[in-house]
DNA sequence: GTACATTTGTTCGTATGTATA
DNA sequence: GTATACATACGAACAAATGTA
């Protein structure tokens, strides 16, 4: 990592000088755990807070990656209680 | 300054009549103001916004500024955080 | 019942990224 | 080169709902 005289390193897997944005990064990130089986179907992810510090991002960046796995059907979220894992998953395109 | 009528001084060094081009000038007029010490190593330039308003240029044309001034080293830009002076500033060729 | 921590919901301001006309 | 629009992102703050001690 480290682009571009970029002088931070990113906890993980995120490149902010990557052709994808990070949002998309994370989503797919998370997508391949949750395919991966990660967590069970129904099981809850990670809180927002905890995975702005994985990603060391923003939490309205977060919350844009999970907006996206929601639209994907990978997730669900009960406001104030948590997200979860879509059971049952839909099929992988 | 005053070109072809115009009866203001535009808002800063930049003479669109010039043979250098108007993202040379800016650029030249931020690389010496940073290398006159105008701001720390590290420390963080005005906006794109602030600059266009100051160079009475295009967004796109101070960006390009930028741009150079990145490529030589003297400035680095963190994604929608902001842009700063390099530490240590490179030799001046 | 009270107090506290946790999690998501919402909004604000500022800055850069990208695309189109 | 200019002008505009929109998306993405960071940082911060506060609100609302939930769960637990």
């Amino acid at each position: 990592m480290a682009l571009r005289g970029y002088p931070f390193r990113m906890p993980d897997e995120i490149d902010p000088q990557a052709v994808e944005w990070p949002y998309r990064q994370i989503a797919d990130v998370l997508a391949a755990e949750i395919r991966a089986g990660r967590w069970a179907p129904g099981g809850q992810l990670d809180s927002e807070k905890i995975l702005c510090a994985r990603f060391g991002v923003a939490r309205k960046t977060l919350r844009r990656a999970y907006e996206s796995l929601r639209q994907e059907g990978l997730i669900f979220t009960v406001p104030h209680r948590g997200t979860f894992v879509s059971d049952p998953l839909p099929a992988k395109k």
